[in-house]
DNA sequence: GAATGATGTAAGAAAACCTCACATCGTGTT
DNA sequence: AACACGATGTGAGGTTTTCTTACATCATTC
């Protein structure tokens, strides 16, 4: 019993279901991906598939954009935030991803700014649950 | 809370990756459907789009034709045990769908030969939940 | 008011999907 | 053996969806 986060991260979605399930248009998608926020998948033909990670990211994406938060600083956040995603097949725990001092006073400093949620560690908000039963 | 239900029959997967999930082939999946055994949505441009409840069928029609059930014989067993499928906004228990008596013993004759599972009365599959945690 | 950041929009190409029709391949029947 | 039938393969021709690229728009900031 372990396969559970390996589904979620399955790439299973076209990108005109994703636009539907987060209500952001295939430009916006495509600029956040330009921008390294998300990764998703491609299939033999270039298709970008996504996974319900994917989403939940773009959701999370979203509500922080709402916030004021631009392209540089969700990038940063999810430097700190998204580090369980990727385990994969490595057991030894990865030492934590690299961040200047700045990087790191930046990022504290705008996560105080723009109070409110994202307070959890690892804030998963936009969470595709709702989705699914 | 109840919107789970129907959040799994969102239709959410194009054909291409609904073939990958199952392992059928797309003229598999459209000639089940031209039999009635799924009835997926369309896009407005007319492309099928799956639900996990599909995908689901999908996986039971594929056991039942490995067990030599045929198309007809695989609808009548969705006749009586899909009932719970569509409450949607009725609330008002609807009286079980009409089998002729021939049917119904075709039915339970088929049920006790192919033995095995199918028992749970609402014998769910090839559940999806293995693609979900 | 000129950069910059986020998004809209259009063009042209390619992938994925559609329907329809005919072919193939077993299995069972005559 | 020849046939019929059920399930699936395959190909043609057409439409939808997605792709990349490039330029336009609209706020915000300096």
């Amino acid at each position: 019993m372990e396969g559970s986060k390996i589904r979620r991260s399955m790439p299973l979605f076209p990108i005109g279901i994703v636009m539907q399930l987060t209500d952001l248009t295939a430009r916006q998608i495509r600029y956040y991906e330009e921008h390294q926020l998300i990764s998703p998948a491609r299939s033999e033909g270039n298709r970008r598939m996504f996974s319900l990670n994917d989403i939940d990211r773009l959701l999370e994406i979203k509500e922080l954009l709402d916030k004021g938060v631009n392209m540089a600083g969700i990038k940063q956040l999810f430097l700190v935030t998204q580090q369980d995603e990727q385990p994969e097949n490595e057991k030894a725990r990865m030492p934590r991803k690299d961040l200047t001092d700045s990087e790191l006073r930046n990022l504290l400093r705008s996560e105080l700014l723009h109070a409110g949620r994202l307070k959890q560690s690892t804030f998963r908000h936009g969470d595709m649950s709702r989705f699914f039963n």
